[in-house]
RNA sequence: GCCCUCGUGGUGAAAUUGGUAGACACAAAGGACUUAAAAUCCUUGCCGCUUGCGGAGUGCCAGUUCGAGUCUGGCCGAGGGCACCA
């Protein structure tokens, strides 16, 4: 018997898929359509387990969809601008451009070894001038719109390599590279207006019906919309400010008011920037560190102003103005009104600074001389001590009589505020897409003129200069535009721009003179299955819902506004991870274990290797299974196979070396049946009706879990289709209905293994283009054996198998005579019978 | 601190509207076949007692229900997101 030779099939199908073309898509408006996109790969060198993953599920998504008859899209392309090029190629003096051409020629042969149904006639490069030329159209169109504009801003500043840091390039306050401690810089950056869609992009995440709700939440978080007031505060004692304004959601809580803090960026700052111990205190600030560690933990310190800020409520109430380091410019106002009573931050702060601690509002329990203790109230309660306010509930009742009162006094006005800040594009880099502005001797802004675009990177640049190399392109830097004098911008875009608008490209990939065809993308958008990593559930997914609406603005032609109408967001693979004696990581293709208990090096099976916990596959870690050497091994259907089963799709699966060549060996022995069921072909005579309802029921189940994404479970249904269908060809039962029913079998497990299902399709002279998924013949789906529950006290003691339905008279008659049963039934008293037809009786006795 | 999600055998898990808990696999043990090995196939969740049967059982404690892995409340634990957002 013919063993089964993936390498040989598995090649051969490629080439075949690749020769024909099988994959490309062409608009088709009689056929309905289907976007099935994975989230692009940056082109890092080669491919991991995590895209692995992600191309697979995607993979068994398309191909699915293809053989229910949909048009399907599924492209491919490259986010290939952004710092790892442009540091590689610092490293090995390369281009960044050769660099991340030769990691795309890798990436691409290593995943068409998975067997990808990817119409890569529609490949994009971001990097590519064919490509950012019309991003930087895009820009400009944004410009007009009034959604793009320039202001100063404040940058992580490495001040020995001169340069802006991200932040997770920050380490401990540190620069990566340099080391350097960082210093904030105010420069000039440009901005997409995304907060102008706040509310919409707020409120349309209540239709996206097919998005994970984990991520909406995480985007509703992220917009952080909050209710509430700005208030007017009168200020004594200079001569120069009159009032200060103050954005709170607490306006209940106003007579609890013993300070008012303001932001150091303040504008009132200005009043001290000559003070020493202003500057000094500013300072002090600075240090607080940029880590989540530091802030949660820094202590609330502020400087005192000889001004006094007046309640609005209460004129007779004057309080101390301070700077203090909790307050942020960049939301509200940068000024708040200080209430300890009832609020964590204004009680430490006032704790510090011996300020007063009002009681203003009481917990529902409390008697009206409550005061607070050791820690702020926050929760609802009645509001006390506050003259008119008093006795009202809180929170909404409170709040919104407060904003009634300070409304009709004209001391406030209702406010909503978000916490979702505008995008900061600007990155002083030389790896990305150049902004297509440039500077006139007055440093005015001019737009390059739209027939001078791309505006081109320059090839060759120094990369070891310090700052943006571009800065440093004196001949490209300087143009004339309308006989005018210019210096172009240097800033690159964000490469975070590059895929806010790719799967809009996919639909037009070609299109010469504009980034996407209209008619294109009212067929192919929206993408129907976005899928992707969970990490990008915010910023990527966020920047694209606001790139379709900014392109959408004003545009007659196009209304839509939601880009991605299903989103699936698949967990990451994990493996644990090895140290040897000296503490360093160690490549799991460099251990080895006999027990599985202990292990060792492989090159030296006398030094020990400790095992660590399992985790997300990382370069660092060197816990990493490189996908190339797998598939050589295995081959891609037994790596599909495997990294689809045993886990659903959306937590984190564990990789292991087991279940791999558990998967293969799966693989080995469907193809002993598929040669079986070959040499004996003939034999078939007799009806057999259990395999009809089997195979009928189980490709009902399998739609069932493809859609809904439980492939695990449909690869489970794919184990109990072999066990079945072997056990039935060893006892010979030759239905003449075995062989219908056998290739439809090999149709349904194509999307899964689709090198192995077509070979077998072919050996049993199937054609193999245009395989249509199978109808389900509805005869055998109704459920011919009934298993009945007897449960007595809802407890089970007996099932009753039933050829036919019964009525429940039958059924207690049978039970009655039932020897079993009988001993829980005869001289008691049944007090009450539950029937659930075909499936369950509960007898209540006592 | 706030928000979200999840707790089921040795392990990954299944159970779609409350109705036979543990499908399907991995690991381990035992068995069949074999001179032997590989491959393949079968059995085994736990605790009792003699095949068979009985008992407990889905993190813990209550509740709703004839019946709860599933619904409600409280607690414990794990993971993720945000983080001085006023």
């Amino acid at each position: 018997m013919e063993r089964y030779n993936f390498k040989l099939v598995e090649e051969k199908w490629q080439r075949y898929w690749l020769d024909n073309k099988t994959f490309k898509s062409s608009k088709n408006k009689n056929k309905e359509k289907f976007y099935c996109l994975e989230m692009f790969p940056y082109p890092s060198g080669k491919i991991h387990m995590g895209h692995v993953r992600n191309y697979a599920i995607g993979d068994v998504l398309s191909r699915y969809k293809t053989l229910k008859g949909y048009n399907v899209l599924h492209p491919m392309g490259w986010d290939s601008f952004g710092m790892p090029a442009e540091n590689a190629a610092r490293q090995n003096n390369l281009n960044p451009k050769t660099w991340t051409e030769k990691n795309i020629e890798i990436m691409k042969t290593q995943l068409k070894l998975l067997g990808l149904s990817i119409d890569w006639d529609r490949e994009i490069s971001t990097c590519s001038p064919e490509y950012y030329k019309h991003q930087q159209k895009i820009f400009l169109d944004l410009y007009d719109k009034g959604l793009v504009y320039r202001k100063e801003s404040y940058v992580n500043w490495d001040p020995i390599d001169k340069t802006v840091l991200a932040n997770e390039q920050v380490i401990d306050g540190k620069g990566w590279r340099s080391g350097a401690v960082v210093e904030r810089k105010k420069l000039n950056q440009w901005f997409f207006k995304i907060s102008y869609f706040s509310e919409e992009l707020l409120n349309d995440l209540n239709d996206l019906d097919n998005w994970p709700d984990k991520v909406k939440t995480m985007q509703k978080n992220w917009i952080g919309k909050s209710f509430g007031c700005e208030i007017d505060f009168k200020v004594e004692g200079s001569e120069k400010i009159k009032s200060i304004r103050c954005y709170t959601t607490r306006p209940d809580t106003l007579f609890g008011f013993s300070f008012l803090a303001l932001s150091v960026d303040h504008p009132l700052s200005k009043l001290y920037e000559k003070d020493k111990d202003f500057i000094d205190f500013k300072e002090e600030c600075s240090k607080t560190g940029t880590t989540e560690e530091s802030i949660a933990q820094a202590t609330k310190i502020g400087f005192k102003t000889e001004l006094k800020a007046i309640n609005p409520l209460d004129n007779n109430s004057k309080v101390p103005v301070y700077f203090a380091n909790f307050v942020l410019m960049d939301y509200g106002f940068g000024a708040v009104f200080g209430c300890p009573a009832h609020d964590q931050r204004d009680f430490d702060f006032a704790k510090k600074y011996k300020l007063e601690i009002k009681t203003v509002v009481k917990p529902l329990d409390e008697k009206e001389d409550y005061q607070v203790g050791n820690e702020a109230y926050t929760g609802p309660g009645v509001i006390i001590n506050s003259k008119f306010l008093n006795g009202l509930a809180v929170p909404d009742k409170s709040i919104n009589e407060a904003i009634k009162i300070l409304e009709e006094k004209n001391l406030g006005n209702k406010k909503t505020n978000f916490r979702l800040k505008d995008w900061g594009i600007s990155r002083q880099r030389y790896w990305g897409c150049p902004i297509p502005i440039a500077y006139d001797e007055n440093h005015n802004v001019v737009k390059i003129p739209e027939k001078d675009l791309p505006v081109m990177l320059p090839d060759k640049v120094d990369l070891n200069t310090n700052g943006n190399p571009l800065d440093s392109q004196k001949e490209w830097r300087h143009l004339n535009i309308n006989g005018k004098k210019c210096t172009r911008e240097t800033d690159t875009l964000d490469t975070f721009v590059d895929s806010s608008w790719y799967f809009l490209r996919f639909c037009s990939a070609k299109a010469q003179n504009e980034p996407f065809v209209i008619d294109d993308i009212d067929y192919w958008m929206p993408v129907d299955q976005y899928i992707g990593g969970v990490e990008h559930a915010i910023l990527h997914l966020l920047y694209s819902r606001f790139f379709m609406r900014a392109i959408s603005l004003d545009n007659k032609k196009t209304g839509l506004k939601e880009p991605f109408k299903g989103l699936f967001t698949q967990g990451m693979v994990c493996h644990e991870t090895y140290r040897d004696e000296n503490n360093n990581w160690v490549f799991p293709e460099d251990v080895t274990s006999e027990d599985g208990e202990n292990f060792y090096l492989n090159e030296n099976p006398s030094k020990k290797v400790t095992v660590g916990p399992s985790e997300s596959m990382s370069k660092s870690k060197k816990n990493t299974i490189d996908p190339e050497k797998i598939i050589k091994i295995y081959g891609a259907d037994a790596v599909r196979l495997f990294i689809l089963s045993d886990s659903p799709p959306e937590k984190d699966i564990q990789w292991s070396d087991t279940g791999i060549s558990a998967s293969f060996r799966f693989l080995q022995k469907f193809w002993s049946l598929n040669e079986k069921i070959l040499k004996n072909q003939k034999k078939f005579s007799l009806f057999d009706e259990d395999l009809e309802k089997f195979t009928n029921q189980i490709i009902q189940k399998f739609e069932k879990d493809l859609d809904r994404f439980s492939f695990n479970v449909v690869i489970a249904s794919i184990h109990k289709i072999y066990t079945f269908y072997n056990k039935h060809i060893n006892k010979k039962d030759w239905g003449t209905n075995f062989y219908k029913n056998y290739v439809n079998i090999l149709k349904v497990i194509n999307p899964v293994m689709p090198h192995f299902s077509n070979e077998c399709l072919k050996k049993l002279d199937q054609k193999t283009d245009e395989i249509k998924w199978p109808a389900i013949d509805k005869r055998y789906l109704k459920e011919e054996n009934f298993n009945i529950v007897i449960q007595i006290n809802g407890k089970k003691r007996k099932v009753f198998s039933m050829s036919e339905a019964i009525d429940e008279e039958t059924l207690i008659k049978n039970i009655k005579k039932d020897p079993q049963m009988k001993k829980y039934i005869d001289n008691k008293q049944i007090i009450k019978t539950i029937y659930v037809e075909n499936k369950l009786i509960n007898f209540i006795i006592n």
